[in-house]
Parts: C-alpha cells; sequence; structure tokens
DNA sequence: AACAACCTCAACCGCATCAGA
DNA sequence: GTCTGATGCGGTTGAGGTTGT
C-alpha cells in the first residue's frame, strides 16, 4: 500500500536493545524473512532476524510474518459473516483478539483489532446509544449476566473492558437463523476448560 | 484547488506469560 | 524455586489516503 511510516523512539525493551530497524517492511526485506521463515520455521525470532541478515528486531520479524508475509492470509473486505462472527465472538471473549482470530481462518488478530477499533465499536456505539431495552428484557439481562458473573472473564487480565455489550447469552448462542459456518467449535470451546470457566 | 477532518492499517510499545537453564 | 531471555498479545500511534467543505 506504499505507506511510509517514521520509527518512533525506541524506548527499552528487551528484544530491541541494539539499534534495529524500524518502521515500513522493504519488499527485499520480506523476500529474505520469508525465505529464512521457510527453512528454518516461525519459531526463534531473534535468529530468523539474523540468519536474514535483517537489521530488524525478533519481535518485528514475527510481527511482519504473522500479519503479511504467512501464508493463507486473507486481506481486505470482511464478509458480513466474518463480520458477524467477530461481533459474536467479541461479545463471548472479550478484546482477546487473537482468540477470535483464531476462528477466522486467514485472519490476522491485528486485523481484527484494526476493523473492530474502527468499524464494529463504532457500530455497536451507535446501535446502543438510541435503544431503550425494555425493563424486563433488563432484568432477564441482568439475573442472566449475574448467574454467570464469576465466569465473566476475569481471567483476562487486560481487555475486555468494551464487552460490557449487554447480551443474552441464549441469544448469543442461537445460532439457528444463519447459514451453517463452521460453528462447532462454538460447542466444544464452552466444553473446554476455558469455556467452561467463562459459563459456570 | 486548497485545506481540514476523518479513516485505515502497518507497525511499535509495554506488559504478561512461557520455557529453558 | 528463581532468573532470564524469548515470545505472544492487546493497546496505541501516526503516515498516508479519502472525503467533505
Amino acid at each position: 500500500m506504499g505507506r511510509t511510516k517514521r520509527p518512533r523512539d525506541s524506548k527499552k525493551d528487551g528484544s530491541m536493545k541494539k539499534e534495529s530497524k524500524k518502521g515500513v517492511w522493504t519488499a527485499e526485506e520480506d523476500r529474505r524473512l520469508a525465505q529464512v521463515v521457510e527453512i528454518h520455521g516461525s519459531k526463534k525470532w531473534e535468529s530468523v532476524a539474523s540468519k536474514a541478515g535483517l537489521n530488524r528486531c525478533g519481535k518485528s520479524c514475527r510481527l511482519r510474518w504473522m500479519n503479511y508475509l504467512r501464508p493463507n492470509i486473507k486481506r481486505g473486505n470482511i464478509s458480513d459473516q466474518e463480520e458477524d462472527l467477530i461481533l459474536r465472538l467479541h461479545r463471548l471473549l472479550g478484546n482477546r483478539w487473537s482468540l477470535i482470530a483464531g476462528r477466522l481462518p486467514g485472519r490476522t488478530d491485528n486485523e481484527i483489532k484494526n476493523y473492530w477499533n474502527c468499524h464494529l465499536s463504532k457500530k455497536i456505539n451507535q446501535k446502543q446509544m438510541p435503544i431503550t431495552i425494555p425493563k424486563a428484557d433488563l432484568e432477564r439481562t441482568k439475573a442472566l449476566e449475574n448467574d454467570h458473573e464469576d465466569g465473566s472473564e476475569e481471567g483476562t487480565s487486560r481487555g475486555v473492558g468494551e464487552s460490557d455489550v449487554s447480551f443474552h447469552l441464549g441469544e448469543l448462542l442461537d445460532f439457528s437463523s444463519e447459514v451453517p459456518l463452521d460453528m462447532e467449535w462454538v460447542t466444544k470451546f464452552l466444553e473446554t476448560d476455558e469455556g467452561l470457566c467463562q459459563f459456570s
């Protein structure tokens, strides 16, 4: 896309000690990184960086690989189905972008996070603003929330802040009205420890 | 045409967690 | 059990693009 980014001041960060290059990746850097990852695998990013002869920190290489160079990355246009899934997953999981991304093949956590921040969060705010929830509904929601309070994702030490969008669990998990979209994972998720501890 | 305001998204930062010594 | 370096993740920034005035 040809954006050029000026590197920001480097601060202390273990992985950024020796002055490594920052800013936009060049095609040549991409090529070298992809080559090394192909040969040595996507682990040990510090050594990948040095093997590729890139004056980049491992972290930066990892990010570039994960968000851009990795095979099967889907770029652009998030479909309605994907958007709907993101919304549901966000209500379920909060700001755990990597988990959400894990359920959207080809999408990266960064992409989803960006999409959320500039599209969906607004949408939700808009939707929420004028809505006056019927009292009965509100009380039902509250009751449900209390039921599941402990599971309300305190496990995540951060994030989740925005997930204060109230919702009915039943509604959230009611996938009956939509095109089948490989949703078995929801069931599986709820069967896992993580899923259980959120809703028990 | 010029400028401002807004939008998008790649990349950085800092913290938490993991894994090996 | 503790320390340390590496990795993973979410939050944030800011350059460049787009749209509105």
